[in-house]
DNA sequence: GAACTCGCCGTCTCAGTGAC
DNA sequence: GTCACTGAGACGGCGAGTTC
């Protein structure tokens, strides 16, 4: 601790000692090669003193030639420091030999190497204590303290009391692992930028930085700590701040959902306190700022700013959310009994009517899969012939087909037909292939292979299944020229288990669909939905990734085309012959997702490209 | 006396600033 | 442009003060 001086430099009382060499002085660094721009220089662990200038030195610049000495062999003793206690007789030289010439800045240099770089310049330098805690000089730059105050000073902050203090303090402090980044005007300072830059990216079209978060907190909390790219999209440095934010979109898309009519009044429901996990500070308000009360920052609570002004209110709220609840649980289930009586009933009659045929459906979780684990629903060609004005994927399909159907799981117990069609490679065995339309408990038996990701919103759930099924049958009926992988087929969990057999399927699949302006395909991968749209003519596969945080990495899939399409080629698939390979373009420039939505923007671009 | 608010403490981080 | 320094706010826990 040296407090600043007026004065360039002090003199410091030599106590000289005997030079005492040590192991370290046959250092076992390498030299350095001297066209080499050392470290940045930082602070004393890099700088030190040597007796005197080298005779020798090609710098006639003391600090240049400075750079290329080496740590002297014998100790040496520091005489004059400067207005820092930064050591200048005997003039300085740099130990780069102390740490690691692989390291661009001082700044990446490890703790643990610059502990040990500090620990052998100690042993090559005498420091006099008053070279470590100068006295005071009073005509500086803090003329208000004087000699007796900064000794008492220094006597406090060493005390064993302060100290135990401090690391209380810092304890506490590692608490904290969300860092703003909002410089010294807080949230209060940024507002006018903030709201500058949401105004100009609303003026250009872009994308508002964090407008899927409506409360002013939360979002001032999450953009206090994101940083924005050089495209103009956000991330987040620190990943629990990432987990945080994930939470709030959550928390927003839940809350909407539930579609609660009683607002709730309680403060701590707020998303960003449900979301920090942590109680609120009494006296101040994350997000808004630590000096701004709740009864100012969170005015959506002002009713309980004295709680016990409306516990009252509070109690009704509760009991009427209490009576809410087992309403609706008990509403829930007489309308499922009453669904699955007419389902059941519906079902009879339709089997009834099918009798005969070679297609038998189940209801219930009781699913037939296609033995084989190849070719489904892709395949399926159920278009009338009239219907037909493009040449249909089946006119590949050399070999005999036969019917099946593509059956949707709606519930744990319910599962209904999505579709009809054709199959080819027929067995005796009846064909059924599935999709599963919600995250499905995993003690069901499967409809198929496929997992769905537990914080995702399946790909086809409700309005987007009806969507993208009606993109997939319009698509057919129409002609216009799109297929279909089938998404429960190639996965995540096929690409690494069977990946040999999802090769095979996607081979065949090219082939099948080798006339088709795109062949799309729904993938799932880290919890993630993609839409992948490969181009057989162009010899072109696209990622059309909704993500706007790059995390996500498409290797094993993109590894698994590579190998199918090879063959396929070979075999004489329709495919640009001017150009070798096909080409990934895994750079989709318009990600535009915000909460969990990656499926609706899978099937929002199927929508378009269909 | 219970429930709650507010201010203090020290640490941490980083935007802003000025020197080079 | 880089670097070091400065200063301000955010933050967690605690305790004094306030309100009911």
């Amino acid at each position: 601790m040296s407090p600043p001086s007026p004065s360039s430099e002090r003199q410091i009382q030599p106590t000289a000692k005997p030079a005492s060499p040590t192991p370290e002085s046959a250092a076992p660094f390498p030299p350095e090669p001297a066209s080499l721009t050392p470290p940045a220089a930082s602070s004393l662990s890099l700088l030190a003193s040597s007796p005197s200038p080298s005779p020798t030195s090609p710098h006639p610049d003391p600090d240049r030639a400075a750079l290329h000495r080496r740590l002297p062999e014998s100790k040496l003793t520091i005489t004059v420091v400067d207005l820092n206690g930064n050591p200048t007789q005997p003039p300085k030289i740099a130990t780069r030999e102390c740490i690691g010439i692989l390291h661009k800045s001082f700044k990446e240099v490890p703790d643990e190497e610059k502990e040990l770089a500090w620990e052998r310049l100690k042993d090559k330098f005498d420091y006099p204590p008053e070279a470590v805690d100068p006295p005071l000089d009073l005509t500086g730059k803090y003329p208000q303290i004087t000699a007796e105050v900064w000794t008492e000073f220094l006597t406090l902050k060493k005390s064993s009391e302060f100290i135990n203090i401090s690391n209380e303090h810092k304890r506490l402090q590692a608490r904290n692992v969300h860092p703003h980044r909002l410089g010294t005007g807080g949230y209060i300072g940024k507002a006018d930028t903030w709201a500058e830059e949401d105004e100009a990216a609303r003026r250009s079209g872009a994308p508002v930085p964090f407008a899927d978060l409506e409360e002013e907190r939360a979002r001032n909390w999450a953009r206090a700590r994101a940083k924005q790219n050089p495209d103009g999209t956000v991330m987040f440095p620190n990943e629990a701040d990432a987990d945080v934010y994930r939470q709030m979109q959550y928390f927003v898309v839940s809350d909407q959902s539930s579609q609660s009519e009683i607002e709730s009044v309680k403060r701590e429901d707020d998303i960003l306190t449900r979301a920090l996990g942590n109680p609120e500070h009494g006296g101040r308000t994350r997000g808004i700022g630590s000096t701004v009360p709740w009864n100012i920052g969170m005015p959506k609570y002002l009713a309980q700013y004295k709680k016990w002004k409306i516990s009252r209110a509070e109690k009704e709220a509760r009991l009427k959310e209490e009576l809410r609840f087992q309403l609706s649980q008990e509403l829930t289930k007489e309308f499922n009994a009453r669904l699955t009586h007419e389902v059941t009933k519906i079902r009879q009659e339709l089997h009834s009517s099918q009798a005969g045929t070679t297609v038998v459906i189940h209801a219930g979780p009781q699913v037939y899969v296609s033995p084989t684990g190849l070719p489904s629903s892709c395949a399926s060609t159920g278009m009338d012939a009239q219907d037909r004005v493009v040449p249909s994927a089946v006119d590949h399909i050399n070999e005999d087909t036969a019917p099946c159907v593509l059956q949707v799981r709606v519930t744990a117990k319910f599962s209904s037909d999505a579709d009809e069609g054709l199959v080819f490679k027929p067995s005796k065995t009846i064909r059924v292939h599935a999709l599963e339309v919600e995250d499905v408990p995993p003690n069901l038996p499967p409809i198929k292979t496929i997992i769905w990701a537990s914080s995702s919103p399946s790909m086809m759930y409700q309005k987007k299944d009806t969507k993208g099924r009606m993109c997939w049958r319009e698509s057919r009926k129409k002609g216009l020229r799109v297929g279909f992988l089938d998404p429960s087929l190639i996965n995540e969990t096929t690409l690494k288990s069977n990946l040999d057999s999802t090769i095979e399927y996607i081979g065949m699949s090219l082939w099948a669909h080798q006339d088709k302006e795109a062949i799309f395909l729904a993938h799932n991968q880290q919890r993630h939905w993609i839409l992948i749209c490969i181009c057989p003519k162009w010899n072109m596969v696209y990622y059309f990734n909704s993500a706007i945080l790059s995390i996500y990495t498409w290797v094993p899939i993109t590894e698994a085309l590579d190998r199918a399409w090879e063959p396929y080629v070979t075999k004489g698939g329709k495919h640009d012959a001017k150009r070798t390979g096909h080409t990934h373009k895994l750079d989709f420039p318009i990600a535009q997702q915000t909460g969990l939505m990656c499926g609706f923007h899978v099937c929002h671009h199927m929508s378009n490209l269909s």
